[in-house]
RNA sequence: GGCCCCGUAGCUCAGCAGGAUAGAGCAUCAGAUUCCUAAUCUGAGGGCCACAGGUUCGAAUCCUGUCGGGGUCACCA
């Protein structure tokens, strides 16, 4: 149990016995008490806004609400002082011994410091990248695939029962350009001349190796045959091989799935069928026509009747349709069915999509609310990155077939860069990644102000353990003075941190956490430049030293746990 | 035109299930430091939280509207 939830219960008593005092009314209304630290730390270590919250609901004022409350607090053993301040609030100062048992805590608990079971195991799909299976992944997936893993497992931390799942469009027009594509190419492996490849079908080079296989294994049986006869193999042949594509390029990024779902599978099992005849049942699907879209003339549009979900019902702005006039499903319905596949072994569900998706969140949060019966469905979108050099932006020309691809930057910059920058932006705000920014070795940046951090604190125990002090032993940590105890204090409020953004999805929350952490760090080691009594390691003074590492050790604990949900090595040494 | 996101220090951005005097880094200015605990340190100035209303004990945070910037609009995927 945190420290902060720890004391939630304790107030909760104190107002339990208020009511039994009848000093309270019974059942008032508690929800938006809370235990905070306070942000100016010179009012203590926890502040509660309990007074001013109830005071309303009791009747009376929340300074003689809080007068109430206060001795009780200071009934506490834990509880130094605690005392009414500004508007109502109650400050709490705690006894120096909880900090010592904070730091113990952090040591102990070890790579478990700042899980909890907040999730109580709750099953949470999160499906992120998703991009389509048509060529390796570039740098406009980058964002959405950290974004989502970190996300997946900041959850996982939080007792949540993660899946982590990526949707394959395998079913629409595009694998069917791609299945052509790739034919071309197997026609060159062939030895054919093929000329310039033509409009509208993928250019890179990356389908020279597929059609070179298919070449190998089937010779020119395919050569002259109509489309029809090769299609369908040619498609589930590139299918799998830009598959196995963006898995590796994934991989380079630290990025793994649980599950990969195939969207043609999810139409040729029938669920369409079943979802819709679901919504069908409870009144949500009915034959009409749409008006013309707005805001682009469409040249050939003419009205026609067409099957529709009444999205409007769960707050879109106009039905959608789910079967196009040939008959065949849309998008849209199968999307449906694929939702409805993932609520049938999921409690939540969450999306992780680009910018580009937003106007479809609406419907299929309206399409899960009526399968579920309930908002289960979640949307983070990511925003654009543009991609800098030295402040120039790098053009992307992808009918081209030339973009930068995930691999490259990755190569180029490394894995823990390209992780930690794109989680130094919430999820929903536009980012700059510029390739001199994110490699600089400065405070300034802030993948590497947290690793050095981590590597100035290991280098520290490297240093210790020639000295021959063993920092595992019993140290007397009442050592420890105000400004270092303070530092336990922001270490300490990491499993809040973590609860918070799993919370909220919002992972950037522990990047911008671990910066203030190792800022703190970095100052006060930096007071051993001016003050050499204020260094880690005292030669004269082994007791001090063994409890001012002990602290560096919670401290680099805590800085590897949070890295760890981001995904990012914690350097044992910089280079 | 509809919808979504953004608008916070000169710049890049945190803070937003309402809380006390709105933060960090860069840049600027003033000091310290050439040290080895390397890849600086200490401090200062800098704000109508886009604007206007509303909700309430209390709003950067919630609601409505306006103005900027970006994204998006399909029987596509």
């Amino acid at each position: 149990m945190t420290l902060y939830a720890r004391f939630a219960a304790h107030l909760d008593a104190i107002l339990d016995a208020l009511e039994g005092e009848g000093a309270l009314p019974l059942a008032l209304q508690r929800k938006a008490v809370a235990v905070e630290p306070p942000r100016d730390p010179s009012h203590g270590d926890l502040a509660t806004n309990a007074a001013m919250v109830l005071a309303k609901g009791a009747g009376t004022n929340p300074r003689a609400l809080a007068a109430l409350i206060v001795p009780k607090l200071e009934a506490l053993e834990e509880v130094e002082k605690a005392e009414a301040a500004g508007p109502g609030f109650i400050n709490i100062r705690l006894s120096p011994g909880i900090w010592h048992g904070e730091l113990r805590a952090i040591l102990s608990d070890g790579a478990a410091y700042g899980r909890s079971s907040q999730g109580a195991g709750r099953r949470v799909n999160v499906e992120y990248v998703s991009a389509n299976p048509t060529g390796p992944m570039h740098m406009g997936h980058c964002r959405g695939a950290v974004v989502g893993d970190a996300l997946a497992s900041l959850l996982e931390h939080a007792g949540y029962a993660v899946t982590r799942e990526y949707y394959v469009n395998d079913a629409g027009a595009q694998v069917d350009v791609l299945a052509r594509s790739v034919h071309l190419r197997y026609l060159e492996a062939l030895g054919r001349q093929i000329g310039r490849i033509p409009e509208g079908l993928y250019p890179g080079d990356y389908l020279k190796p597929v059609g070179e296989a298919l070449a190998e294994e089937f010779g020119d049986t395919h050569a002259d045959a109509p489309e029809s006869a090769w299609l369908e193999l040619f498609r589930r042949r590139a299918v799998a091989a830009m598959l196995d594509l963006i898995r590796s390029d994934l991989a380079v990024l630290g990025v793994h799935h649980d599950l990969f779902a195939s969207e043609r599978e999810v139409q040729e099992s029938g669920a369409v069928d079943r979802a819709f005849a679901l919504l069908g049942e409870k009144g949500l699907v009915y034959t009409g026509t749409l008006p013309p879209p707005k805001g682009k003339s469409i040249e050939d549009w003419e009205e026609s009747e067409l099957l529709l979900f009444r999205s409007t019902d769960f707050g879109d702005d106009q039905d959608r349709p789910i079967r196009k006039s040939d008959g065949s499903w849309t998008y849209f319905a199968a999307d449906t069915a694929y939702h409805m596949q993932k609520l049938e072994s999921s409690d939540e569900l969450i999306n992780v999509w680009g910018a580009d998706h937003t106007g479809t969140v609406k419907r299929t949060q309206a399409a899960v609310q009526a399968l579920a019966g309930r908002p289960a469905l979640d949307v983070k979108i990511v925003q654009m990155v543009r991609l800098l050099r030295g402040g120039e932006q790098v053009k992307m020309s992808k009918r081209s077939g030339s973009f930068v691809t995930l691999a490259e930057v990755v190569e180029e910059v490394g894995k823990d860069v390209v992780r930690f920058t794109m989680l130094t932006r919430k999820n929903d705000a536009q980012m700059d990644f510029d390739f001199a920014k994110v490699v600089e070795a400065s405070k300034d940046n802030p993948v590497f102000y947290v690793q050095y951090a981590h590597a100035r604190i290991r280098s520290l125990h490297r240093r210790a353990a020639e000295a021959g002090l063993d920092s595992g032993q019993p140290a007397d940590l009442t050592l420890l003075d105000d400004e270092e105890l303070g530092l336990v204090r922001i270490a300490a409020q990491f499993p809040r941190i973590v609860d918070a953004a799993a919370q909220t999805h919002e992972p950037h929350r522990v990047a911008f956490y671990l910066g203030d952490l190792a800022a703190a760090f970095h100052a006060l080691w930096n007071r051993g430049n001016d003050d050499p009594s204020r260094r880690f390691l005292l030669e004269d003074n082994p007791e001090l030293t063994t409890a001012r590492l002990q602290l560096a050790g919670a401290l680099g604990q805590v800085i590897r746990n949070g890295l760890n949900i981001m995904g990012v090595a914690a350097a044992e040494e910089m280079q």
